[in-house]
DNA sequence: TTTCTCATGTAACAAGTTACATGATTCG
DNA sequence: CGAATCATGTAACTTGTTACATGAGAAA
């Protein structure tokens, strides 16, 4: 139920259509979660109909301004300090890992180093919106850095790992 | 579907029953790749549908062994070294690190500490089975290892990082 | 003989993906 | 006027979760 509450944790910064929802995702919660369009919409819909938001405006081209509820603020913080957030995160870089006996040495060392490139790739791209996060005082960016500060943290071990593990295929 | 290559990958290593995979999920896949029971069979079938495993043996209580094809190992070559990894993962974790302006200081910063406390218990998790996966020489153990060093050198920056997200907290 | 483990499956539902459909308004 | 953008939605499909159903064979 994690996109439910990603749409009501957008809503508690402000009221958003649908179509504002979607921008601000792609440019902040995608990385962490990621959600279409369709999904969206499909939610805002569920959402209202349990009162956890509710329309406060239309708009021209059938616009409809959401606003998170009390109901909704109430489910939010609930979410956040009482739900255990799952404890296993698929991997399917990590899956193959377990496989690589199928190819040869040097294919396998490749994956590693494959890996490790797209690590590196990962965090220049970090690094890159790390200045264009660094400006924002509300509180998204404000969390968003600390998320962030998360991607930059892992993508060193994972470039590290990747580069060790390259050497342990004989 | 990555479940199907999950399957394919198992069967490499040798013929096995529905049930002798369940089991070898849970020791080994689950922690990157969780299944069910239900899944795993539903799998089964549309795998021998599609020829990438064949029915080897049928034994006592409905038994049904399962081996991979030369069509499967193809498969499940070309997802290892030709099929990119997803990019994103998930992590309702970081999710919540968004919205953590919806809690009082004292409640974000305990949720940084129960994080930490959270990654030194999987830490210590994955400390104990490294002792367990050390003596296997097969396949699956030596990467499996490989895996689990990735396991402990996340652990270790999820543990650093909620330390010093707890800091940041003003 | 009763209980445990082995063993496979179905059904209902929730969540996520991909593609399509439609139309209003704004801007150059 | 034509193109871009705004704006919402539906449909088909795949994947994953939860719960239930059933029964054979082994061991106590």
């Amino acid at each position: 139920m994690s996109l439910r509450h990603a749409v009501l944790g957008l809503l508690s910064e402000g009221p958003a259509s649908g179509y504002d929802l979607m921008k601000l995702f792609d440019v902040s919660l995608s990385n962490v979660w990621p959600a279409t369009q369709s999904q969206l919409y499909a939610e805002l819909g569920k959402l209202a109909d349990a009162g956890l938001v509710d329309v406060v405006a239309e708009g021209p081209r059938g616009r409809k301004e959401y606003a998170i509820t009390e109901a909704g603020l109430a489910e939010l913080r609930h979410w956040i300090s009482d739900v255990e957030p799952a404890s296993v995160q698929r991997s399917d870089m990590l899956l193959r890992v377990f496989f690589l006996a199928q190819l040869d040495p040097e294919q396998a060392r490749q994956y590693f180093r494959h890996q490790a490139e797209l690590a590196a790739k990962r965090l220049e791209y970090m690094e890159s919106i790390r200045g264009f996060v660094e400006e924002g005082g509300d509180n998204l960016s404000v969390n968003g850095r600390i998320a962030l500060e998360y991607g930059l943290r892992l993508g060193r071990v994972q470039r590290e790992w990747a580069e060790w593990a390259e050497g342990q295929i004989r």
